[in-house]
DNA sequence: GTTTATGGATACTGATACTATCCGTCCTAT
DNA sequence: ATAGGACGGATAGTATCAGTATCCATAAAC
């Protein structure tokens, strides 16, 4: 398959496919003499997978780049493996909050997740994101939401122990890129059904 | 307060601010001469609201900018008010997903949407993410976890009575702010639990 | 054997989120 | 009263991101 038909078959235009393969999104494909090169149906796999989380998760390029290294960097654990797509996956925030919120909301995740028993590493970049967001969010004067977050950690587990479940692939290949889709796409789906949720009841409730 | 102070009392540089004036997202502060202006507690407060939702949760300035617009208009319905700040969240997203997957997944989403007994208008921005996602893991072959929606919009039900629980603002305004806020800093506080227990559960059993 | 497509390199574009500069005014300390 | 800085408002410049466009020499297709 020629650059051209990999374009129609993904409806993604060959200028931008040569942009993917400049910043190593996507694998080069096999060359046949020194300038032709021939592309396969994993090239297609890999494409659809990279436009699902450029245009619907809206993952920058760069993350995404980190992502698919992590899919095709398959000669570490599995969990090591996740790990490594996680940090891709939560991007560099600026600091928001103030200092004195942020030591307290440090404090209080941390109880949290021994409470729930969860294993996580200090340097977690999610852990940075969720203290940020509990401080936030205190800042703020919402400290009734703060306060539900042993409910919202409770929530968070059912999902996490579904997709577990919901994991099923026959190769180890497959299992990391189930893994990776249902945790970004996952999120997509979780909001957008959030979205919808939270209209119903407020319609419900407001109108 | 001059705008200098407003800088120091935020950390918010003045070019910046004077950026958030030009953008709609601060309201101008009260003239005292006709080049000389000051700025109240108001002001504080929407410029740490803006910087949570730009910083932290990413959320694009134009959006910011439909949002705290939708806060401002506090003269029709609270749930027409709230539905004005959901359709500033979602982002248009470029189709994806073929037409034969998206025409599946809507009608999947819709059976789904009445087995809960949502009050969902068929324009809401979120249910075509919904739909598309749904498309979207199906063209990626993860069936698997397309088979959850039911048990995903179960746990997602379960945020969405929490947060209404959550809001209780004395003042009209205050409620609408919480809402928004409890919208948009949810779903960060969500997505970084999730994170966490996956890390978590990933780690008991893959490693 | 001419037109078209391709790989590879480089340049350009439009959008976003600020920064920087300028100007005339105003307040403030001396 | 005046010198010096801050202010508001406007305009221009910058960095990054995600592509697009163009060019070239070669290869493929008709």
């Amino acid at each position: 398959m020629r650059i051209g038909e990999l374009s129609t078959a993904t409806g993604i235009p060959v200028p931008t496919i040569k942009y993917y393969l400049r910043e190593g999104l996507l694998a080069p494909g096999e060359l046949t003499s020194p300038n032709q090169a021939s592309y396969g149906e994993s090239h297609i796999r890999r494409l659809r997978l990279i436009r699902a989380l450029v245009d619907l998760a809206q993952v920058p390029v760069a993350q995404v780049k980190e992502i698919v290294a992590s899919l095709d960097a398959d000669d570490v654990p599995l969990h090591d493996q996740i790990g490594r797509a996680h940090r891709a996956l939560t991007p560099a925030r600026k600091p928001t909050a103030s200092p004195e919120a942020r030591a307290a909301a440090a404090v209080e995740v941390n109880a949290l997740i021994n409470r729930r028993g969860w294993t996580v590493e200090p340097e977690a970049p999610a852990l940075a994101t969720l203290i940020e967001t509990v401080a936030a969010l205190r800042d703020l004067g919402q400290d009734n939401l703060v306060a539900f977050l042993d409910a919202y950690a409770e929530a968070v587990d059912t999902f996490a122990q579904l997709e577990v479940q919901a994991v099923s692939a026959p190769t180890r290949d497959q299992l990391a890129e189930s893994v990776v889709i249902g945790t970004i796409l996952g999120e997509t789906l979780i909001s957008s059904l959030r979205l919808l949720a939270q209209e119903s009841i407020s319609a419900d409730r407001w109108r």
